[in-house]
DNA sequence: TAGCCGTCGGCAAGCGCTTGCGCAAGCGCT
DNA sequence: AGCGCTTGCGCAAGCGCTTGCCGACGGCTA
């Protein structure tokens, strides 16, 4: 590394004061054309770039925004870099990584480091446990910080998808065309995330005048090997179902192993829909009806709020839960094309009914 | 933001100056026990949590590795920030991100940013273009740069994956099975990972004893669409090959879904080999044959070189180029199922042979 | 012509930390 | 008792920058 050329030299350079070159640098106070044009020229000729350390220590920001993320393979993490750097084109804010690696532990240690490193604002991405100390620390050192994903604690901005409606009207789906006995395939439970899917599965089958069936809910741990069990019991049944709700991708991965080691079609001899999609979910034989998450739009709500609060636009509002609705993207594994509703390789996707933003 | 609690009050609610909690804060020169455990005491009482930009003002070092990839959605960006991450356990290192978009422009910006936080090292993923001027200031600047991915600028250290001998082994499998028309959907024409693998593909028939055909090479420009064109174009030739290798993932989604649009049954009808695994790849009907890019290697492999030259274990060695084998991964798109070679449901891997790490 | 004000730019303090230097005290030795 | 050594710790400079303050200058009005 070389090249520690300062603003004292640039100033030595141009024959001004430092000042007058953070001053210029920074279009802080107005400098005259020709020193203006003086100093640039010493730049250029220098090559100088500012510490943006040294101007942070005085300045006290650093305009970096932390990322905690329960696993780097979260889903929110691309999409949240996306939405800082987009802000960073405009306000200059960057963004810092740190894995929690789904323990409390690390994720206090991640926290530490970040808030050491001395980040404006912090996205975290809580995971299950107890997190209220970490929590309680942020909260006391009253950095700015928004909760992406799961909904655990009031005292932040959370930013969430809509699960309970999303849910319902997959199952509407699959009763409207015919289907009466619509299995769950739900994850793991305590989740939130699991409650309201569950719930949603309620609504739908009550809206459609469907009773509830407790040996139509198999729980698929929120991952693909408990959910092949998962189906592997529901068929087994003396009265299996004709339709099968998946409750997230991972789990999808199971169902459709499964359901293939049994020689079942789908949609032919099974219906199946799916909360969340997936990467190539296109060339999947069948392609999947599913709700996808609107994942890049609570990453972008999230930053915005974020930003908004670190810049103090928001003055200092109480703290938001916002809820985003999912999309409900039509393709072929409900059986409609089979039907007859909708043809065979037709794609749409509609907006569902969200509630948000919801201020609490 | 609260808590501005500095080194100083810390130093104040214990007694002793400044230095001392320094010391012991960082372990960099002997305490005596007693005035460590009230310093320790006072660091407890008071909640102080070292600032770390003021201590990079000093030490003129920031622990930060910044990354520089053509998209976020590149390959390398989460096995890197994990790799990063990883040395962050052991020495501290944090990752700052900054997308270049795919123009030149943005990188250079992106850079400029970097070094302005003035970052310990970085890690580029380059992409197409004249990216000189970029790769200039990095070298005037010295900057600890590492390469990933594609082999540009020999001033730097580059990690790769290895092409050719994986695309020539490719080849070599189907031509074992039988196959003497093998077809290449090959890349964008430029790019050295096309060249390399097409190279590939040529010295796998060579091998085989099989004869290079231009009519069998169709170009499916490293994209979706453009290899559903040119699988099309393949076959309707009068002589079609019945075997397809891909040049990358991208176009095998391509050539899967105009292969069902033609009615072709993979392998039944006709074999296929891909280069690059996909998530998820064992839902897809069929299951495929592919040589996976050991990513997750290759990131580690240059984080760790960036931290050597960082930490300048490495003294100041040539530049080095390493190419890193992938792994050949064994599933029943290439037919040997049914052609009772091999089990249809087993799934095996080997390592290719590699040339690696490979010294300039 | 004197007085005032607006404009421009330099001076210097200080952000929170690290680190070379030097002092004081305690030790063993002659 | 006096010497030099080690050990333990404080002092203060300074990392590269921002910013409040003030002085110099020139054009305006009275």
């Amino acid at each position: 590394m070389r090249s520690p050329v300062t603003m004292t030299d640039v100033a030595a350079q141009a024959g001004v004061a430092a000042s007058t070159v953070s001053h210029v640098v920074n279009e802080t106070r107005p400098v005259s054309a020709a020193l203006r044009e003086r100093v640039l020229e010493a730049i250029r000729y220098t090559g100088y770039s500012p510490n943006r350390v040294a101007r942070s220590l005085v300045t006290s920001d650093t305009h970096l925004i932390g990322i905690v993320m329960s696993a780097l393979t979260n889903r929110f993490f691309v999409p949240v870099v996306a939405a800082i750097d987009r802000a960073g084109r405009r306000y200059g804010y960057s963004s810092v990584l740190a894995d929690s690696r789904d323990r409390v532990d690390d994720e206090t240690e991640a926290v530490d480091m970040l808030l050491s490193r001395r980040v404006d604002g912090i996205v975290l991405a809580p995971v299950a446990g107890d997190r209220k100390p970490v929590l309680d620390r942020l909260a006391a050192e009253e950095v700015p910080t928004v909760l992406i994903d799961r909904f655990v604690d009031d005292r932040f901005d959370q930013v969430g998808v809509e699960n309970v409606e999303a849910t319902a009207s997959l199952v509407q789906h699959l009763a409207a065309l015919g289907h009466t006995r619509i299995a769950l395939v739900s994850g793991l439970s305590g989740l939130s995330t699991s409650t309201e899917r569950a719930a949603g599965y309620r609504l739908g089958l009550e809206r459609a005048g469907l009773p509830f069936n407790r040996d139509l809910v198999a729980c698929g741990k929120s991952a693909a090997a408990p959910a092949e069990r998962a189906v592997a019991t529901l068929l087994s049944r003396g009265d299996p179902p004709t339709a099968i709700v998946s409750g997230n991708n991972y789990m999808t991965i199971g169902v459709l192993r499964e359901l293939r080691r049994s020689g079942m079609r789908v949609p032919e001899n099974i219906a199946l829909v799916a909360y969340d999609d997936i990467e190539f979910s296109e060339v999947f034989e069948p392609r999947l009806t599913v709700t996808a998450q609107p994942v890049a739009q609570i990453a972008s709500t999230a930053v915005n709020l974020l930003i908004r609060r670190i810049t103090g636009k928001d003055g200092d509002r109480d703290p938001q839960r916002i809820q985003i609705a999912g999309t409900f993207v039509h393709r072929e594994s409900c059986g409609c094309g089979i039907r007859g509703l909708i043809g065979k390789t037709t794609e749409s996707s509609a907006r569902l009914p969200g509630r948000s933003p919801h201020q609490r």
